[in-house]
DNA sequence: TTAGTAAATGACTTATCGGTCAGTTATATA
DNA sequence: TATATAACTGACCGATAAGTCATTTACTAA
């Protein structure tokens, strides 16, 4: 047409060396959290991410590789950073809050997927699972404990084995995010509000003290 | 060799069309059971039954029907079984059996295969999680919602949400069950006995009435 | 302007697996 | 023993998706 035409070709794709890894990882995290491992394809990542699926190979050598990196670039920071919210107060206090953000934080259905994920299909992965252990359960399970150790020696929680409590207290917690989340589920379901009430009314009243006659601890309103 | 051989030819199959649906169905709920839904492989169902690939097709029209047929012939009879064993005693007592009953129950790796599946495969056929539902979990809920009401009624337990509280306590046994089969939670793990204790005691503290004299406030609907 | 090359593509290869069916074998019955 | 047929087999088909690579395109630097 016109000799006008600028020489720019409206490109069919750039170079971004730098950003391809990010965004596929990006892309990866809402399609596994969605599909599971073995059922998210690699073509429906790429096409998230905007690039081909041969792409997706220059910068992971595989499928399994990918989610690997998912886990340890983007998962676990994530996860790692809602530890650190929860800082000041009683040790009930601490406890209370400690569920409360969790429950909020995996009100995403993104969130949810991901723990459904973790509890079912990592283990088929034993290294990762490992992996995952260590950075994010163990740190976890630390700073929870951690609290419960302060309360029982303050005598605000009952004589409990701190290690045993702290994985009695995210069953009942991560339970209910699985169920929460299931589209059967929340037909009979009462709304998300109640549910983390009554999680922690469970919660708080099986770790507070027997009371018996003597001190009665004093119950906060 | 010698001509006496009888002219019988050690058939190669025998004809078993009363046979073949349970062999399958029993060499299904552990090829399920092992590898979930998706990854279980008829060739590999059919090899455990004694059969090949294509008499599965003779009994049941598809993998997906089949799944429906291990859950309603295999599955339902035998939870609903485990349901009954409890009877009798105190609402704190039948509580406490209820637990050992059941974690002794799911102790068998393969039981606890099947609550992996259940919990998180069985989403993606919501008509067969509804079934599931009807079937066995509303059947369990209403067993234990049962006692809890007695033992509420009976001032045994404290003023509580009987629905509710089921939940809060299947939560608990049914998330331990899951850690406890996980290869990689058995390295950091303490004896599945000490495990069960700890959940029973968690449990009926926080199911037991406020010791204290005073009308402690309760949360009713 | 023009090689030179790094980045990206997408058609292709390969493997797997659910499902089909033409042919084979066992068994009942005549 | 001969015939009919129900039960069973396993080679095959088609769809899907991970992974490869020859080719194309964008960019760089001489």
């Amino acid at each position: 047409m016109s000799s006008s035409t600028p020489p720019t070709h409206d490109p069919k794709w750039r170079r971004l060396p730098e950003e391809r890894p990010r965004q596929i990882l990006e892309a990866a995290i809402a399609v596994f959290g969605e599909h599971g491992i073995a059922a998210a394809k690699l073509e429906e990542i790429a096409a998230r991410a905007g690039v081909s699926k041969g792409t997706i190979y220059l910068y992971f050598p595989s499928k399994e590789d990918l989610f690997r990196e998912v886990i340890r670039q983007v998962l676990v920071p994530r996860i790692a950073q809602v530890e650190h919210e929860l800082t000041g107060g009683t040790a009930i206090e601490q406890i209370e809050r400690y569920l409360r953000v969790h429950w909020h934080y995996f009100d995403r259905p993104e969130a949810a997927s991901w723990l459904r994920l973790v509890l079912f299909e990592l283990h088929k992965f034993p290294d990762l699972e490992q992996f995952y252990y260590d950075e994010v359960i163990a740190l976890s399970n630390r700073v929870l404990g951690d609290v419960l150790r302060r309360g029982v020696a303050s005598g605000e929680l009952r004589q409990l084995d701190p290690a045993a409590s702290v994985s009695l207290i995210k069953a009942v917690l991560l339970m209910h995010v699985i169920w929460m989340s299931s589209p059967a589920a929340k037909a009979s379901a009462r709304a998300p509000q109640h549910t983390i009430d009554g999680i922690v009314d469970f919660v708080l009243h099986a770790l507070r003290p027997d009371a018996p006659a003597g001190v009665a601890a004093p119950v906060l309103p």
